[in-house]
DNA sequence: AAGTGGTCTAGACCACTGA
DNA sequence: CAGTGGTCTAGACCACTTG
């Protein structure tokens, strides 16, 4: 029933722009409820192919987006999911004042005393990841006491604090020394970087850019 | 009341792992209709939360992921919608047997005599996007007739041509010598690539190569 | 084979928003 | 303020999958 709706649209019977009949109508068409109309409706609303408003009706987007959805795993299950064996290593952990931009990402008006640690993570002993976090011990106060030379910080956050809302962003960038020296790659290399803040309410809790090695890609199906 | 129930999950009422009772029992519990528990599980669901499997049950995730959700825009709109004036420079076009990756993503046995189209997407007269796309001329014939000088392979394809499914793909690339000048940048840049193949029913479509300009960020919400 | 989630119906009321 | 989508109820049957 959503499948005969979902090609309704996809066959050509709607164009882009068109305007659709109101639920009640379509379900009165097609012989159903309103409510499985309703169900459909929102499922090709969540694949970006209408648009719905209250009062505005229902179109058929005539913009036509992309929607991938991407998984991002945990990084130890990613690696053992992989086949190889996880390891860890701490490199710098501190408190420090955060600079700027950091303090940006996180929503804050002024720069502010956090945690910043510095890990890579490794599979079968060879660099996987590097992760440059910053941690806000006044949302998360158990971080100061943590024991990072063996807990990951990011499993102990996933574990320990949900987070409301954040945001993520990917995007490509060179090896400087540090990285290079991290990932044991040359300087210069092309490198994919994903960024990601999260909030609880409206508290920051970490923000984290993590980069991959040489090569990696992060894929999915449309 | 959806809230409440998700609520219920995020507050730590519920721990990674442990299996949640049964909608109808849960339902009873929270006083409302056993549907609106099973729409509450769906989204929860589908944020990456729980897995839930029929006669199985309803587990929290205790590998939880970070599931992003990202739209790619037609770029024209994307390069409209930031402000700048949309431009497009048609770079090559011909017909010629695939290589054998491309015939991989494409998941054809062998290569095939495609059609090639390389060109360069303009914000405001400056480089934006480099695309290196193949086209499957025995799915999508009219592509072989159409005026690429003034017509974007991507637009037409999106406005005419539906597609069940595809793959899509994110990764780091350091620019070599054709696409530094295509986007006017040193040699050695970084800069991120999105590969893109998509098929209708077994068909398969077009593969892209679309290679951003440095600074390039892809981001979202979660 | 039984237990669980998935889908559907018919009806009601609510909440937002565009004319 | 009226029209549309969003959410909810109470009940039924179906489909998958695991023990």
């Amino acid at each position: 029933m959503r499948d005969a709706l979902r090609g309704r649209i996809l066959d050509g019977t709607y164009r882009p722009g068109d305007k659709l009949p109101r639920d009640a109508d379509l379900a009165t068409d097609l012989g159903c409820a309103r409510a499985t109309v309703q169900r459909a409706m929102q499922d090709l609303s969540d694949s970006g192919l209408i648009d719905r408003r209250r009062k505005g009706g229902t179109h058929v987007r005539s913009e036509p987006v992309t929607r991938a959805v991407l998984d991002i795993p945990v990084i130890r299950h990613e690696i053992e999911g992989g086949g190889a064996r996880y390891g860890y290593r701490l490199q710098a952990r501190r408190v420090a004042v955060c600079p700027p931009d950091v303090a940006r990402r996180m929503g804050l008006a002024a720069p502010h005393r956090m945690l910043r640690v510095r890990a890579v993570h490794l599979a079968d002993d060879r660099p996987y990841l590097a992760e440059d976090r910053w941690v806000c011990p006044r949302t998360v106060p158990g971080i100061l006491t943590l024991d990072l030379e063996t807990h990951s910080a990011n499993e102990w956050l996933v574990r320990t604090t949900p987070y409301s809302h954040g945001e993520v962003a990917f995007y490509a960038l060179g090896a400087d020394a540090p990285l290079a020296a991290a990932l044991d790659c040359a300087p210069g290399t092309a490198l994919m970087a994903i960024e990601r803040t999260t909030w609880i309410g409206a508290a920051p809790i970490t923000s984290v850019v993590s980069v991959a090695r040489p090569g990696y890609r992060l894929g999915t199906e449309i």
